[in-house]
DNA sequence: CATGAATGAGCCTTCATTCAT
DNA sequence: GATGAATGAAGGCTCATTCAT
């Protein structure tokens, strides 16, 4: 196989991972049949076994592919030694860059991770969690210490509230809309942190 | 029928039902079988039947319970000509009071609303988003017009944020813990109030 | 469940079982479908899975189902301390019973057992193998110690021969024909001691 | 197309077809896919259909291939004049000769004629099974007149005794063994005539 | 009220086969 | 001669649903 063929190959297993993962994040991937994904791929059910093992191994690589992006992100970020208050500003506008480009993944993982989890091979999806809920915990504890965050807030609650209120976003989300992602990270930044209600 | 058999009727229906909204919350409407709910009802499959027309009609019952008793809250703080900030505390309030109260239905509501909502069986799921969406958004700008809620933000984004900010509790929240629904409310209020940093 | 459903649903299963060995046993396990048992049994491919895990689960229970009864018997041959001449004539009557008994078994057996004795699920088939070629070998071994059977011919092929000789009749032997399984076990066993050409 | 491509097409050919018998003999036809007869000589699936029409014609050419040469070796036996006797040993003298050259070929006889033979295409298995029984029965009925065999068992049962007992070998037989072809006839052939207990 | 057995539609997957390159 | 990608038919299996008992 030559660089040709081989991009050939790869260029086609990504339209079609791209195509899947739409169609989960729309359906669900229970609801979501093999046929629909080959329908609108343009192809028969039977021939994306060529491409793929399983409809498992779509979700699969789609979500480890979004996984591995993700953490290349956060990993920059938090090796950046930053301060507690733009790690969060930054971990924020990684994510919302996150949904610009893998707004399916996004979704099918807010909708699916928690029951994939206990499967052998989504164990991954765990141990993501327990990472990203690590980074965020520690940022957050940084931050009361240096008196960046408040402390009168119980941490775990304000890691769950800026944690959800991110991803979440991914369910309205349209790449191509009127904000870019930074401009949304930086509206979601500032009702996170400066909350809705003026200052003085 | 009379009313004693009407009650027991009603009670077993209830029980059925809130043995379906658990493990339609566990595992997904879709993924969940008939038989695993009669499992744990200590029924059979068919004997469901019996009790409800299909599964769909116990999702129907269920999200629709929820969303009558949801409503009469929503209904009874509307009314009461509340200022926008005291309006958007005790609307949470309520929210997370729900989400005590009817924790699977919220969870179900969460995950499956959207592609349910396109079935005609389902339009009140739209409706009530409609509902919803119109009593914040009215809210929200009655707020930034009387400078209770900032102004440079946009607004429809403001409402998103608090809606998911509030309603995304549901996947992780379990009744009986060591926060009480309105403590909850209390400190998510706070959060998007005020914001996590500290003022001055 | 009480004896009489108990029995009801028994007698189901073992109806069902008997019609998928006989067409197990006529186009071989792996030509056979689902759907063609079904439709000689009078119901529709999916009902057999209310009776019945898999394909393959009736396969096992057919399989097993009829060693356990082999066993049985040949137990109680091996215990009754019998001399090697009287022991291997009563195998192999037992044989001939199990051969009119439960015919297609045996064809199952024969066709199937060398490639499924590699499945997890199906290692008491190569048990079985072991013991009874463990029961014959001593057996044989015994009858030349003691000049029952001729010295001079390689023991394991005398195994081979006798055993194919036997259990190869169930590829034609159809119950309830000219001969009972006694006679054919007379006969075989007058070839297989005495030969073909007449003594003296 | 030359002689020596023709030559080279024939030896490709020959060579995949050697392949394709193993496979087959191993796992049964039907249990064989094309792609791994494929795997096992080295090329793709696709491919295969450039030298065969499909995979029953594979099927089709190892087994006539098979019976062609058994038919040659059984004809100049026939046509020797010899007495029931030596008949019948020439006769199981090729038989194993054919199943030490034909191992694969001969077990997938064993294992696919029956059902193979219902179909137009392989009638010839039907054919030769009628011939091979014509020969073999007459061969036996001269013998019993001659009393070269015993004349107090049923024909038709030591027709199939004989019949069974030295094909079935080919389910054991692995050429290159500890004994040749001949040697291993001789043993079959003196449990056949002789029997297993001592002659006097 | 509940059971047990069956239905029938549909799903994921396999596989022999085709064909442009 | 061989490859890679696709086809299309079928197969094993699941599951919501029905209904006589």
């Amino acid at each position: 196989m030559n660089a040709i063929t081989g991009n050939a190959n790869a260029e086609r297993r990504a339209e079609l991972l791209a195509t899947a993962a739409e169609v989960f994040a729309a359906l669900g991937y229970n609801a979501t049949t093999v046929r629909r994904i080959a329908d609108e791929a343009g192809l028969l059910a039977g021939s994306l076994y060529y491409h793929f093992d399983s409809k498992e191994s779509m979700l699969d690589e789609i979500l480890s592919a979004f996984l591995d992006e993700l953490w290349a992100g956060y990993g920059t970020v938090l090796a950046a030694g930053l301060g507690p208050g733009a790690t969060i500003e930054a971990l924020v506008t990684q994510s919302f860059r996150q949904i610009d480009r893998h707004g399916p993944a996004v979704a099918i993982y807010q909708k699916e991770s928690r029951h994939l989890s206990a499967q052998p091979r989504f164990t991954y999806l765990t141990d993501s969690r327990v990472k990203f809920e690590d980074a965020w915990l520690r940022t957050l504890e940084r931050g009361v210490a240096e008196q960046a965050f408040r402390g009168d807030l119980d941490v775990r609650l304000v890691y769950r509230f800026v944690r959800d209120t991110v991803w979440v976003a991914a369910s309205w989300y349209r790449p191509g809309g009127t904000h870019s992602p930074e401009e949304i990270a930086r509206q979601y930044l500032s009702m996170v942190l400066e909350g809705i209600t003026p200052r003085t």
